[in-house]
DNA sequence: AAGTATTTTGCAACAAAGTTGCATTCTTAT
DNA sequence: ATAAGAATGCAACTTTGTTGCAAAATACTT
């Protein structure tokens, strides 16, 4: 049994090949993806509104979470083993889009800081996305 | 001349009535709106087109800011005088979306806290989003 | 105030994105 | 192996966003 079986079955999903296929393209992307890059990479195979729907249950399933963008495109990132795991998503991370590649990474290592709110707010979730040049793009511009 | 009018005037827009019946709506409604909400408002009078190409107008020119969601649903939200008359945005505030009515609002007040990206990471812009319930609906659902 | 150059608008047509119902196929559990 | 239930593909549709172009409105000049 294979990492995206492990992890369907321990959200007790049945197990099909089309969930096997987008689960392994997260799982082998190191960035945040969009509706539309899973579908270039197997519109071919699967059906578009078999992507939608099964983007829809890895999100409600905790698998996938979303991160909020400006220009329509939400996109979607492989949530870690904690949420998984957990069932239900509570991540804390920054997330960061690159200006240059507009490639959009989950920063794990930078929590999100914690920000008062006036009186008679209360808090539920916090979305952070810092956007700006990545560490790839930084080195390609300015070679040493 | 009036509050529409002048901010036209001073982002150098002609001034026309749609933009000014546009820019009346945002004057008036009191938290951030989806395309959307506009189209719904005064549809009947002007064209989805031209709504579409006045918002993208007055995002140029400074005069609205645009807030992410998770929802694949930019909103926008008027830019403060300083942004307007500054002609370019940089604001620094936090978004708030209430769980409960959905209203997203800009929270002037609340300065987005600063974050420290891991090393080869530079830092354009931050975006900040929180939510739960906003102080309307809490006294809504928790009457004294 | 009239006329002209420029900008904006509405229309039509289109493209892209997302949704729904239903019949067929695949999974899973017995 | 089979039957119940879940997932998929297809078709049709709705919503959302875009583009080109002619008509209308605005701003500028005199």
């Amino acid at each position: 049994m294979n990492k995206s079986e492990t992890i369907l079955k321990s959200s007790s999903l049945s197990i099909t090949a089309g969930r096997k296929r987008i689960l392994d393209i997260f799982l082998d992307a190191n960035n945040a993806l969009a509706h539309q890059d899973i579908e270039a990479k197997c519109s071919d195979k699967y059906d578009r509104v078999t992507i939608y729907r099964t983007l829809q249950t890895f999100l409600e399933k905790g698998i996938i979470h979303n991160i909020p963008t400006t220009d329509n495109s939400v996109r979607y990132a492989l949530c870690n083993e904690v949420c998984i795991s957990s069932g239900h998503h509570h991540d804390n991370h920054v997330h960061f889009r690159c200006d240059n590649c507009s490639k959009t990474i989950c920063l794990d290592d930078v929590s999100i800081p914690s920000v008062k709110l006036p009186p008679g707010y209360s808090m539920n979730e916090i979305n952070m996305v810092v956007s700006g040049i990545c560490k790839t793009c930084k080195k390609v511009k300015v070679p040493m």
